[in-house]
DNA sequence: GCGGATCTCGTACAGTGTTCGAGTACACTC
DNA sequence: GAGTGTACTCGAACACTGTACGAGATCCGC
């Protein structure tokens, strides 16, 4: 073991806690409200040293760079997600659960959804999550790598549905739009393109929260169908 | 319509080209070279305008601003994109291809992994590649609203299971990692965790880019089976 | 009281996106 | 050719950003 030395947020030890708003822990927590409010942009050391009434440099004692700080962050949000436990319900509600778990708290943080095509999710938090829905799919009936593969298919389809939601949440929040305003953007975008028009004008536009989680349900319930035909053979 | 205006790169004329590297489109395809050799945040306004021997300001009058050109550089990614025609083959080779095209193009040009999650795809491109794979589902024999909840599907795992993978390769780069690095430091993330550890030490890591194409596929057919299962009812 | 460790933070540097306005170059009219 | 207007370039400046550095402050054990 000559190679190179790892060092990672989740291997050195952090700080010990002091006084009120200046441990580690205050400050990702300090963090994480910032970016609640004010997104990934929102975020700037020295406002977040103004929010804790200290310097804005003095927060390198406690963190070693701002993505060192994010990465904490981001474990933070994993600590949200349910995993319910397989063996009071089936298999599948299990899924069912913590797949709409890991949605809502993804909305909840929208931030986070940048961050996942950033950083690897290696904080505790996320290696628990891991952990149990990896035990989850094992007693569904999955062996092998068939464990891991289910795994990553129901986190991809849970990441890639609600990725671009927040997308489209931002985009609207930023431009001042309502849904109606949004709609006639697209419509206008997709001129030329009759099919799609089709879509657009359907009159299901009413409740577009209820829509897409409508949207979500379908695919989650195919994917569940999927693997679990996966699991017969 | 009294509401308030909208504006969008695509819907603005851009400025025409008078000599070579200064109009619109040498922009763009200048930036989109520039984001796939340094990466987002490797792309600055001042470097990009170097880099076209023009001052970086001069950018401006093509280009709202840097949001925008992204957007621009953006759509270009789509343009990549092939959706094969679903009337020689059938759907499911169709939707296949789609979702491997997919795949290879987002990896091609990692940055764009950070855009999904950020702005809305209401580019040109976008648009004609959402326009022929809901007209590939139609002929599939979707119908209704169902089209378009199977076309989310589809894209929603080609994009969950592709941009974490990203994340993960960033992140090796980054540090300078080789594969068998990269795992010794999630198998001390994933210390206290025997499970997750019985599948970090499996001997299925010599070739981590097959492992990961079949990962792919295996969710791929889950998802296609649980459709196609939607399609027959 | 005296180290030594722990902790704070002002200053400074290199970089960012973007605005502004002055300047240039070219095309077209008289 | 002179004049005029438009298309375009870009240097300077502004308000930010993350962070390295090092000088000071505070506290604790002796």
């Amino acid at each position: 073991m000559t190679g190179k030395q790892f060092t990672s947020v989740w291997i050195r030890e952090p700080r010990k806690a002091t006084g009120p708003g200046r441990s580690r822990q205050e400050i990702v927590r300090a963090a994480v409200e910032m970016l609640d409010e004010q997104g990934l942009g929102g975020l700037s050391m020295r406002k977040l040293g103004a929010k804790l009434s200290a310097g804005a440099t003095s927060l390198y004692w406690y963190v070693a760079n701002k993505d060192e700080l994010l990465e904490l962050a981001y474990d933070e949000v994993w600590a949200e997600m349910t995993v319910p436990d397989p063996g009071r319900v089936g298999w599948r509600d299990s899924a069912s659960a913590l797949a709409h778990s890991m949605r809502q708290v993804i909305l909840r943080h929208p931030w986070s959804a940048d961050l996942i095509g950033s950083m690897p999710a290696l904080g505790p938090h996320a290696m628990g999550v891991a952990d149990r829905t990896r035990k989850m799919f094992k007693a569904a009936g999955f062996t092998g790598l068939d464990i891991d593969f289910a795994n990553a298919t129901l986190t991809a389809y849970v990441f890639g549905m609600t990725i671009p939601e927040i997308a489209w949440n931002t985009a609207m929040g930023e431009r001042g739009y309502d849904a109606d305003e949004m709609r006639a953007a697209v419509a206008r975008a997709a001129a030329g393109h009759p099919d799609l028009l089709e879509r657009i004008n359907m009159d299901t536009h009413d409740d577009p929260q209820a829509m897409r989680e409508m949207c979500f349900d379908f695919g989650l319930v195919s994917m569940l169908d999927g693997l679990e035909r996966r699991l017969a053979t």
